[in-house]
DNA sequence: AGCACGCCGACT
DNA sequence: GTCGGCGTGCTC
């Protein structure tokens, strides 16, 4: 007798398939359980799913499971509500999502190859056991924190909030909570997500040199096909205990998971920003209840979501406002940019505190966040600017190979002799990036010598590090490693630099000119900048024997902003209730919930009359009040390589209304037609707006 | 997403 | 006369 079985497979949310299809089988296979099944002309992989409350549609003739890959276990309940959930919240097609979090190596293996990769791994038992006396004597503050999330007055369900200063030990909880937890229980299972794959390899190595090879597997985008299979087979079967990886780890296949860590949990790229616009934070947090699984969110500078939650007390809130030994926060100097000279580009005093930094052997750090020699080359006889022509950009020059370069669509071209557009030779940069910096600082410090060997000095060395240079994959490591080596005395970087790298021997850092973020209109911009300012700050003084003399430099056109008074002080608490007071009366996040839905055309007009219709739509599909529409408007970068962008701005003080809205909205999205659209997709809790 | 079908321009 | 451009539509 065959059997009617609901499963899913890769339809994208444009398909109008969005729900699970059905198909007809001689046995009677577990949801969760791995199939290929016929769709159309081809085979495709599917994931049998939970039976489906309608029936199969009139007229639809079910087709036969080809094969059942019967050797792995099914995916568990958990992971299918976990699937569920984000294919709901986030407006998209059940089997795109079930289907993007498995390893894509999976779609093409047969049965038997499959079998033969499950035979190839087998659990390492002689691997060392790491356990909470294996880590270093912990600090009170950590002590108290570990008790904290292992306590008997746990809340199970309730998420942590690890407050922790940089330097404040907080990758030495995550070591030894996880100890715990797998001393706890022989099953137990751990997933730490990091934001940036870049972070990995270093979180990675402490982890291994605590718990043994065998237990932890890396999952993240740069892995090879092989190499993601069999991380992610390692951890459905449970053979691996620690799963550590970028956001796309969230959806790793855990069954015995008994601990989740969210590091740097306010990083933006915990959100996904195509396809499923998922927040893996968030998602960590649903995981972690639908798991019965603690969930530690740590940073320095939370989110504002975060922070919030700690206020209200729907998460609980553990402070390390300590750094580990003698360590120190820098001491913060804001530089009045009103009262230098003209067209300064570092202060005297910043300048000569360099110098001296570099003439004790101590290794600074210059950070401004744009890459490039000039944002923009401009002629001094017409209006003529570096523009994009494809894109509402200007094109960045780079001296060092004479290009114009375009960031958003990746157009190059050698720098014009003359003024395309009056022939004037006399065209000139205007503003500042990286490569100059880099440049000019060489040129300023150019007679400053730094200690060398056998008590001689050796000139100054000056090296930069941002997208430009770490092209290559391992030049970032070798670069790095040039750095930690004392080979660099001043280190001129974009933000790739403050995150997460651990360089003892720097003791100044100097924000050269942040301001931008104050007059954003991305409501954001603030929380970013001051996450960014407190994360390279932490990267000043992390050696216990210089901390005490560390300073970090910012140069500012405000410096009594509240932004910076708050840097100065190290003062998240302070920063984070006033950007809340702010929020919370103008009814942005996190007391509102938000929705974008964002439009591609090839004109301008094209993607705003689709949003126009789609509003329209929207007409009646919220009870009044609930949900409030703004008008559609282009986005702040208009154009990208020849695509016109506009989006529409959807608000809610609920999130249950808004989610409802959104869900009988769709119907109504899929059915409009503009001539000229491109694509469309739905952002919920965007993070820029 | 694939992969089809379908109707208009420059090639063996 | 056909090869092929990508616009629209379908997949249990």
């Amino acid at each position: 007798m065959p059997y009617s079985l609901s499963v899913v497979v890769a339809t994208p949310a444009h398909s109008g398939l969005r729900a699970a299809l059905s198909y007809r089988s001689e046995s009677a296979l577990a949801p969760g359980t791995l199939v290929r099944v016929p769709l159309g002309k081809r085979e495709v992989l599917g994931v049998v799913w939970d039976p489906p409350e309608a029936a199969v549609p009139a007229g639809i003739e079910e087709r036969s499971v080809i094969a059942t890959l019967d050797e792995l276990p099914p995916l568990a309940a958990a992971w299918r509500r976990l699937v569920d959930f984000a294919a709901g919240y986030y407006q998209r097609g059940l089997g795109e999502v079930a289907l993007a979090a498995l390893p894509p190596q999976l779609r093409d293996l047969d049965p038997v190859q499959l079998a033969r990769r499950l035979k190839r791994r087998k659990p390492d038992l002689s691997a060392a056991q790491g356990t909470a006396e294996s880590g270093p004597a912990l600090t009170p503050q950590q002590q108290a924190v570990l008790a904290g999330i292992a306590g008997t007055d746990a809340d199970p369900g309730k998420p942590y909030l690890l407050f922790g200063a940089t330097g404040s030990g907080k990758t030495e909880v995550y070591l030894q909570a996880t100890a715990r937890a797998l001393a706890a229980d022989p099953q137990a299972q751990i997933l730490i997500l990091v934001p940036e794959i870049n972070l990995t390899p270093q979180l990675l190595s402490r982890f291994v040199e605590r718990f043994g090879v065998g237990q932890v597997v890396a999952m993240h985008s740069g892995l090879t096909p092989p190499q993601r299979l069999a991380s992610w087979l390692a951890a459905h079967a449970a053979l691996a205990r620690i799963v550590l990886g970028t956001r796309m780890a969230v959806f790793a296949s855990i069954p015995n998971l008994r601990l989740i860590v969210v590091d740097e949990e306010h990083d933006p790229s915990y959100k996904q920003q195509e396809g499923a616009r998922y927040s893996a934070r968030d998602l960590a947090v649903l995981r972690g209840r639908l798991q019965a699984a603690p969930v530690v969110l740590g940073s320095a500078t939370p989110s504002l979501e975060s922070w919030q939650a700690s206020e209200t007390g729907r998460y609980q809130r553990l402070a390390m406002p300590e750094r580990v030994g003698a360590g120190v926060l820098p001491e913060v100097r804001l530089v009045d940019m009103n009262l230098q000279p003209k067209r300064t580009l570092l202060a005297p005093a910043l300048l000569e505190a360099i110098a001296k930094r570099v003439a004790l052997g101590e290794q600074s750090l210059i950070f401004l966040n744009r890459r490039g020699y000039a944002p923009v080359l401009a002629c001094t006889a017409c209006d003529w600017k570096s523009d994009c022509p494809h894109c509402s950009a200007f094109r960045v020059f780079h001296k060092i190979d004479r290009t114009l370069r375009c960031h958003h669509c990746g157009l190059g071209e050698r720098v014009p002799r003359a003024c395309p557009a009056c022939g004037n030779v006399d065209i000139v940069p205007v503003g500042r990036g990286t490569e100059q910096l880099e440049e000019q600082i060489a040129a300023l410090l150019g007679s400053v010598n730094a200690p060398g060997e056998d008590g001689q000095t050796r000139p100054v060395r000056v090296a930069r590090i941002d997208a430009d240079t770490t092209r290559t994959k391992g030049s970032l490591e070798a670069q790095l490693a040039q750095v930690h080596a004392g080979n660099v005395d001043v280190l001129v970087g974009t933000q790739m630099v403050t995150k997460g790298h651990d360089f003892r021997r720097i003791t100044l850092v100097a924000a050269v000119n942040p301001d931008s973020a104050l007059y954003s209109s991305d409501f954001r911009a603030p929380e970013r900048l001051f996450s960014l300012l407190m994360q390279a700050a932490g990267r000043a003084g992390r050696d216990a024997v210089q901390a005490g003399s560390s300073q970090m430099w910012v140069q500012t056109w405000n410096p009594h902003h509240e932004l910076f008074e708050a840097l100065r002080r190290h003062d998240f608490p302070a920063f984070a209730a006033a950007q809340l007071k702010e929020r919370e009366a103008a009814g942005m996040p996190p007391f509102a919930f938000q929705a974008l839905v964002r439009a591609e055309a090839r004109t301008q007009a094209a993607a705003l009359a689709w949003l126009q219709a789609a509003r329209d739509g929207a007409e009646g599909l919220a009870p009044a009040g609930q949900v409030f529409i703004y008008a559609p408007v282009p986005m702040g970068l208009q154009r990208v390589a020849n695509v016109e962008r506009a989006q529409l701005l959807v608000e809610s003080a609920s999130r249950p209304a808004l989610q409802r809205f959104l869900a009988s909205w769709q119907e109504v999205l899929h059915g409009l037609r503009e001539p000229g659209l491109i694509r469309w997709a739905v952002d919920v809790d965007p993070l820029a707006v």
